[in-house]
DNA sequence: TATATTTGCAACCATATGATTGCACAATGG
DNA sequence: CCATTGTGCAATCATATGGTTGCAAATATA
């Protein structure tokens, strides 16, 4: 709780996870947000702290209401984590097709 | 270290982010894998075994030496929780076309 | 067979995590 | 001005986490 935030920790807990999907298409403030689960309201207010310190969302004042909303150019960190192993699936796949087009050579 | 592992909580620390990246692309016994790091053998084989559980690793026994390698299609599961966020990218995007071409045919 | 190597597991420990409760404070509305 | 509403923060707590050390089991080697 006290360490330096990192998205892969972020999106670790499952509440969090399913905050990040409840408000990518639209803002929501802490209460809104809270209603869709069983965690208090506190409980979320921290989930939401978490994740505005790792940038994955943040906060629009409107009034005395706050609105939260998905920083989803950040959610691309994670994809560029998975490119590395895009390639790879990709030159399995490769690999694959040649292993098929030698088998049809062979006919 | 109890509770039912999931991925995302796998790939939360960053010593396993690392030992994934390293066995992508060969498989490795612990005692190769934990040359790489600080972290003692053992600690490095707490980490397999947590990978393991959750399936994003599998063993090769070969003699006495266990072959880890990493089970890369179970890497899908996240690019799959990703797709829900791709969509919102690419309708930015393409809204951010629009607005582009709009601009362009005023001219 | 005796010894060395490779590995996993159990016990233990300090710290992180996620939840709860209670409180404080600012903005809104009567 | 006073009550209500929306929100964050501090304190506390049970449990999870990641690390260490010590040991045991299995395989290889002399």
């Amino acid at each position: 709780m006290e360490t330096r935030r990192d998205i892969f920790q972020a999106i670790a807990d499952p509440t969090r996870r399913a905050i990040i999907t409840l408000i990518a298409l639209q803002a929501m403030t802490p209460n809104a947000i809270a209603e869709h689960f069983d965690a208090s309201r506190q409980s979320v207010s921290k989930h939401l702290r978490i994740l505005t310190e790792c940038e994955l969302i943040s906060q629009k004042q409107q009034g005395r209401e706050i609105y939260y909303q998905l920083e989803i150019e950040k959610m691309k960190e994670i994809e560029k984590w998975l490119e590395q192993f895009r390639k790879i699936w990709e030159a399995r796949f490769n690999q694959l097709d040649d292993v098929l087009s030698k088998i049809k050579n062979k006919k």
